[in-house]
DNA sequence: TGCTATCTGTTAGCCTGCTAATAGTTAGGT
DNA sequence: ACCTAACTATTAGCAGGCTAACAGATAGCA
């Protein structure tokens, strides 16, 4: 009969999914893509940092943070090193070749996201900031 | 050095996922999804939906929806009929086993945006909602 | 009429996320 | 000292999203 109503967790969902297909698309021509580049970015952003601490960082499971190291491994760049500590646990270092790309892909993704906030006020961009980090919060609290 | 600032797009990205993995997670012992359940909804919103339309609805690409629809429908949740208007396409519809779950998903996907929402102002909703869909609409005018 | 462009659903193949289960390591308590 | 619990990274396997490339069908125009 009618269209199912636009919840709020609908319009999340999708323009979250948006905006991801967008940076990917604009990220794939350096073989690249928003997952890598955040990855990229905390392994910058943090020396001898493991594994475990990478996914806690980046708010997703330690497979995943496997398989995207392993792909940017096998692109050069980025390496893990045994843990001088902890045998079990490694630490995640940038590469030359990962170094070279962190100030493009984060102009990329800086643009986009400028572009994507340009006709919202200041107080539009902090109320609903604010509110998704309420979101966020209590789910993590589940 | 520092951790990286908690951009705007990263904050609406990790609150997305962690939304859709929470309700995944409740619908699994029923064997659903928010992917499946979505496409249920639209399903039983719209006599007569061809795929094409569908994936418009929902907002993704096509072969989404093939995938989507072979999943539902090995489970005889949901089943394809050649149109007679157009040899190319088919209309999707209901079986009796889709429309028996429908209450009881389209509840628990409820109860899970209240509780999420539940400590939010009216005015913080209606500015949250807002701003998502001046996103929203900026990247579909990509 | 016929040609070309477009639309429809599909397949193939990839990425990124998840859970469950595993082996090896460390830490804690008795 | 030992035994159990917890943690680390990994694998295997799945879901759900994407693009590219396809065949069949339709539509539109010369």
């Amino acid at each position: 009969m009618g269209s199912p109503k636009e919840s709020f967790g609908g319009i999340l969902h999708e323009t979250a999914r948006l905006w991801r297909t967008e940076l990917d698309s604009r990220l794939r021509p350096l073989g690249l893509s928003q997952a890598k580049w955040r990855m990229l970015l905390h392994v910058s952003c943090s020396e001898n940092c493991t594994q475990a601490e990478l996914a806690a960082r980046l708010g997703v499971e330690a497979p995943t943070v496997v398989g995207l190291l392993d792909r940017l491994a096998a692109d050069d760049l980025v390496e893990r090193r045994e843990s001088t500590h902890d045998r079990r646990s490694k630490t995640v270092h940038l590469r030359k070749g990962g170094h070279a790309l962190m100030k493009p892909i984060t102009e990329m993704a800086d643009n986009l996201s400028t572009d994507l906030l340009a006709n919202l006020s200041a107080e539009e961009l902090a109320c609903s900031t604010a509110v998704l980090k309420k979101i966020r919060d209590r789910l993590l609290s589940l």
